[in-house]
RNA sequence: GAUUCCGUAGCUCAGCUGGUAGAGCAAUACACUUUUAAUGUAUGGGUCCUGGGUUCGAAUCCCAGCGGGAUCACCA
């Protein structure tokens, strides 16, 4: 069901036509400025502006009779366009002001204008528009968003709303496109550091036939033709380890991971990890890049290393702090775990409050403790170093202490935001590992990791000391956008599909015997399927009908009494 | 998955202890030659999320469902 406004858009849409006016013009129309540049630059360079030709969409009017304004936003702003009738129209014709402009135009079309830009007596740099052209007529009006004072009146603010139409969302909310923006930014400034070290930027498999890498539950799906069980990637971390065995030195992909999970503010079924592997490294290597990495992003998005997130200035200037996960838990709980027994670590859990099962090992147990007491107090980005061999599958041993491995995780504002080791390229041990996560999975974990054969091949013929690490991009864009859920550093977040109304078609209608013209009053009626209108009462529908002609002020002939019973048959 | 709040015009929102709906913006008409949340006058616009129930009467009360937000749990 079509509102009035969009009604009315449509007789727009013809009256333009009728007029030889195309709404949809095929032939291009040529730009030579932007709003941006103009605002930055026309007080100082007036005569290069007296000649533009712009275009973009139209936002608001302001009507005074035989003069109007209105605002123009193209990819970079807005810019005010004076538009004068006698300008436009010098002939006694003045049609193009009097009707296409001031009739035919609404907010949210789109065209283009030439003319020259000039200051109006308040001081406002503007367009005088000596010619202008209907780019792409809008069906659908949009929210007006009105601000002033720094102050905004009449937000599209509805979060199902903006997520769902997000085209919408990034015309009226300009703050919503600067974090797109700076989010293509972060991933720029990663892309420029790694490839000036020569690193290969590479794709891998997002359908894979054995999901590896991470613990996670996967979408599953099928290959009609191989006949086999398909599944989306939860890693491409296998992958990326197979290319530095095959020789590159090292590789990154920028990528997709896909977790079968539950939903939130922080978690999205899709979602981009940044993964690079470095042959010849180690995690102690790999934490001094990523210092670098962070502090290049914070000064590319922000212009400096200190960002404000939530209550919290965070600065990104490296070195960042470094703290045994051990250490970490004695800091912020005054228990050494260290060498501590199982059945010891599960006291001191449930003492502390804290939920544990049988099927938790000293491993699990730490990391509990270490999630429930330590995590939040992590706001300054702090590397937290060498975990439990238990929870690390695919990590290389320490060198030093026994029962740990090399692995880093950093935490940034409280949250996990990159997770780093010196790679596991023993292949005996690896395949150990895997085995142990089998038995993992015989005890029910569901996240268990697989055996993958081919990767345990492709180690035995060697992968060279390796440093790996992935950052996960969603999340640091929110950390530097100050966003504090996902759903807005994503364009499209996953949301329940929409419910479409069932409506049935005209046809269908016009097979019952209803009249074209009746249509949409039985639509109006709430009558929006055949079916729905074959259950109600033919003697009250046939009455209605008489009180919808008096109400809409119809001047249509009320079809036949037996004509409407007919439809029911 | 649990708890909790919300769903009223194109958008943002009012609507009391039940009496068939209001405002601002947007739209339409008229006026207005440098306005800027332009202004003035007039007008139109609603499946009050859906379905049941209570009631003479439901946007309002009750139940169920759908959609969304927030918090918590699991996961990155």
């Amino acid at each position: 069901m079509l509102s009035e406004q969009e009604l009315l858009r449509r007789q727009k849409r013809e009256e333009l036509m009728k007029l030889g006016i195309d709404p949809y013009p095929a032939e291009l129309f040529e730009v030579n400025v932007a709003a941006a540049d103009i605002h930055k630059n026309y007080e100082n360079n007036k005569t290069d502006y007296k000649n533009i030709s712009i275009a973009g969409r139209l936002m608001s009017f302001r009507i005074m009779g035989s003069a109007s304004f209105a605002e123009l936003q193209d990819a970079t702003g807005r810019i005010q366009l004076y538009f004068r009738r006698d300008d436009l129209c010098p002939d006694e014709d003045k049609t193009l002001y009097n009707t296409v402009f001031k009739k035919l135009l609404d907010i949210g079309d789109i065209i283009g204008v030439k003319g020259y830009v000039f200051t109006t007596q308040t001081g406002e740099i503007s367009i005088h528009v000596t010619e202008f052209k209907i780019l792409t007529k809008s069906l659908k009006p949009l929210p007006v968003v009105k601000e002033a004072d720094g102050k905004t009146f009449d937000g599209f603010t509805d979060p199902e709303l903006r997520y769902r139409q997000r085209y919408v969302d990034l015309i009226v909310n300009p703050q919503v496109r600067e974090i797109f923006l700076k989010r293509s930014r972060i991933i720029t400034t990663m892309r420029s550091l790694f490839d000036s070290k020569g690193w290969l930027e590479v794709e891998t498999p997002i359908l894979q036939s054995i999901h590896g890498g991470a613990s996670a539950r996967p979408f599953k799906t099928h290959h009609n033709s191989l006949d086999i069980p398909l599944f989306m990637r939860i890693a491409n971390e296998l992958y990326l380890k197979r290319l530095i065995v095959g020789g590159f030195e090292g590789v990154y992909e920028f990528g997709k991971m896909f977790r079968n999970e539950g939903m939130d503010r922080t978690h999205n079924p899709e979602f981009t990890s940044l993964e690079f592997y470095v042959a010849y490294k180690d995690y102690n290597w790999m934490m001094g890049i990523t210092e670098e990495i962070f502090e290049k992003v914070a000064l590319a998005t922000n212009g400096t290393t200190k960002v404000i997130v939530g209550e919290n200035e965070i600065d990104f200037e490296g070195p960042f702090t470094r703290l045994t996960i051990a250490g970490a838990i004695e800091k912020y709980t005054g228990i050494n775990v260290e060498g501590m027994e199982e059945n010891v670590l599960r006291e001191h859990c449930k003492s502390m409050g804290i939920e544990v099962d049988a099927t938790m090992g000293t491993g699990k147990l730490i990391d509990e403790i270490f999630g429930e007491k330590v995590e939040a107090n992590l706001i300054q980005p702090t590397f937290i170093i060498d975990y439990p061999v238990e929870m690390s599958p695919l990590t290389k041993k320490h060198r030093s202490k026994p029962g740990l491995v090399e692995r880093f995780e950093l935490f940034v504002n409280g949250k996990e935001i990159a997770n780093a080791y010196s790679e596991l390229n023993d292949p005996i041990d690896q395949r150990e590992r895997f085995e142990e996560q089998l038995r993992l999975a015989e005890r029910g974990d569901e996240e268990a990791m697989a055996m993958d054969e081919d990767f345990l091949r492709s180690l035995e013929y060697g992968m060279p000391p390796t440093a790996g690490i992935g950052i996960g991009i969603d999340r640091l864009t929110m950390l530097m956008t100050n966003q504090s859920s996902i759903q807005e550093v994503l364009f499209f977040p996953q949301m329940r599909p929409e419910k479409r109304v069932e409506v049935s078609t005209d046809a269908e209608f016009e097979t019952l015997g209803v009249p074209a013209d009746w249509i949409p009053v039985l639509q109006k009626m709430g009558f929006m399927t055949i079916d729905a209108l074959k259950e109600a009462n033919p003697n009250k529908v046939f009455n209605d009908l008489g009180g919808m002609r008096k109400k809409l002020k119809l001047d249509i002939a009320i079809p036949a009494k037996d004509d409407v019973l007919k439809w029911f048959e």
